[in-house]
Parts: C-alpha cells; sequence; structure tokens
DNA sequence: TTCTATTGATCAGTATACTGATTATCAGTA
DNA sequence: TACTGATAATCAGTATACTGATCAATAGAA
C-alpha cells in the first residue's frame, strides 16, 4: 500500500473517470447528450413514476444537493417535468415525459454498450466475479457515504 | 443489465463517492484537510521530486486542466512550490516543501486505514481478488479515459 | 533555418459532489 | 392547539473533472 497505484481509491476514481468517459461517447454514438447521473435519475423516475427528488436521491444514492441540478437540466431538455406534490407542498413530483421516454429507448443499447466495454478486460467469468466483489464492497460502506442508497419501503 | 444497481458505472460511481468521504474523514482525524486527488498529487512529486505539471498529470492520469487547481490549492497550503522550469519555460517544476513532507508523513496511516476501511466487505483472499480485477480493468480502459496513465518513460 | 506541428499551462464554461445554511412545510407531542 | 423537531428543496461556496480555446515556447521537418 506503499504505491498510490495499487491502492483501491486511486483505481476506482480511474475507472469511474474512464466509465464516464465511455458512457458518453456511447451515447453521443446514438446521437443524444446525457451524462451517466442524468441516465441514472430519468430511468429511477420512470421506473418509479411521481417519485419525489429527495427519495429519488435516496434512489439512486446521490447527494440531495445534487439532485436539484441533475432535475434543473434533464428538466430543462424536455426529458422530466417536476410539479409541487398536493399532498406534501414541500415536495416536487417527477414523471418522464414522452419525450424522456423516447430518448431512455434510444440510448438503451448505447448504455449496455458502454457496460460492456468497461469491463473488456476481463473474461465473462471475471467479469462475473469482479461484479460480486464490487458489489459486495459497495453494500458494505454504503452508511459511510453522504448520500446512501435508502430503498423504498 | 436492466436495472441501474447491477451496473458496473453506477457501482463504482458510489464507491468512489464512499471512497472520497472515508479518505477525508480518517484524514481530518489526523488533523489535516486533504482531498485523496490532493494527497495524490502531493505523493507523486514528492517521488518525483522537480516534476512538471504536464508529466504529473500523467502519472497520476488526471487531466491537464484539473491539476492547474490542484496543484494552486496544495501551493496554497504551502505543501508545493511551483515555479518555472530553467530549460523550458513553458513549463512549471514543482517541489514538495518540508511542511508537505511533514504532512504526507503524518497522515500516511489515516490513509492506509482509508484503504481499509474501503474494503471492508471482502475478506483477505476477495480483497486480493477484487485488487487484481480492479487493476485489470482500469488497465484495458486507460487508453478511453481523457487522462490516461502516463508512464515516465 | 524557417515553417509547422506539438506541447505546457491556463482560462472560460459546464456538470457532478459535497459542506453547511436557510426557508417552508409537515408530523408528532405536550 | 401550540410547540418542537424533522423533512423537502434550494442556495452559496468549494473541489474535482471535462470540453474546447488561447498563448507562449519548443521540436521536428522541409
Amino acid at each position: 500500500m506503499d504505491s498510490y497505484d495499487v491502492m483501491p481509491g486511486h483505481l476506482v476514481r480511474r475507472l469511474q473517470q474512464a466509465a464516464v468517459a465511455i458512457f458518453q461517447v456511447e451515447v453521443a454514438r446514438a446521437g443524444y447528450d446525457m451524462t451517466p447521473v442524468q441516465y441514472a435519475a430519468l430511468t429511477a423516475v420512470r421506473v418509479n413514476p411521481g417519485i419525489d427528488q429527495a427519495t429519488l436521491a435516496g434512489l439512486i444514492a446521490y447527494d440531495r444537493t445534487t439532485i436539484t441540478g441533475v432535475v434543473d437540466r434533464l428538466t430543462q431538455k424536455g426529458f422530466l417535468t417536476r410539479k409541487p406534490s398536493e399532498t406534501d407542498r414541500r415536495a416536487r413530483i417527477l414523471q418522464v415525459t414522452e419525450n424522456g421516454d423516447k430518448a431512455l429507448r434510444e440510448i438503451q443499447p448505447a448504455v449496455e454498450q458502454a457496460q460492456h466495454i468497461m469491463l473488456r478486460g476481463l473474461d465473462d467469468a471475471e467479469s462475473q466475479e469482479f461484479m460480486r466483489l464490487l458489489a459486495k464492497t459497495v453494500n458494505a460502506v454504503n452508511e459511510l457515504s453522504r448520500a446512501p442508497l435508502k430503498a423504498i419501503r
């Protein structure tokens, strides 16, 4: 653990940066300009229509202050609508628009391709094991993040 | 690959965020305010005294525009000096100050502890395998990043 | 040697992330 | 019901990352 290039934190940072770059390239190939973060948020809203921003943040493990800007940009692109909840006037209710749904459908293959490219250094067995260990690792440190994942109860 | 919480990109992002949080907490415990990025840069300069910013960026896989700000802040904290090279008037030569060296020594245990906490979900064998697969994965996508790692030749 | 392409550093602008604060609202309790 | 504490969203400020541009300086080719 004496050199930074064998430190997990450093390697994870590098992988994250490559992953973002790969994602953007593949999605751009499909004709869209969307970040991984925006994609995750949009997908989560599609699966959970009418969700509020705080619950969305917990669902994809984003900081609550980050989600505001992400939703801003998705709304500006016409992929999301945001309106006040009728039962809780503090909350904003999110819905995917038709354009947003269309975008998600059209970039789907690019997203899968991006995940594939990201793991191109591993064979099938290694990929499976890597994913298992990655999920286990993330799960064990979930609560140490400012933005832990919170499942909908 | 239909749900974002089994997607490698999403998991890596979450792990990266947890890793940064863990790092900062442990380092703060040692009495310092330093980010993982600043730590990596400072360490790299210590190992390669007199390095210029562009080479440093390649060595730790940072974007060249990012390194300017990182070096700015490390210089402001008194951990680094930056002066024009005498052989190449475009380049800025970096050196770790005594304070910077002292800081590195004093946060060393915290940094190791942070890496340990980050992998607390895995046993020893799993950690080893995870690190092997992580390194292999990162290596295979190195060139797809805007900021690939470039060893000093 | 002169021209061209490249390189080192920086800048403006945008998008995550986070810290810590504020405002409005809600929920539970005395 | 009035009060207290919690919650939803947002804001200001800071730190990575990146795109694309600029400027000065260097290196390599003709």
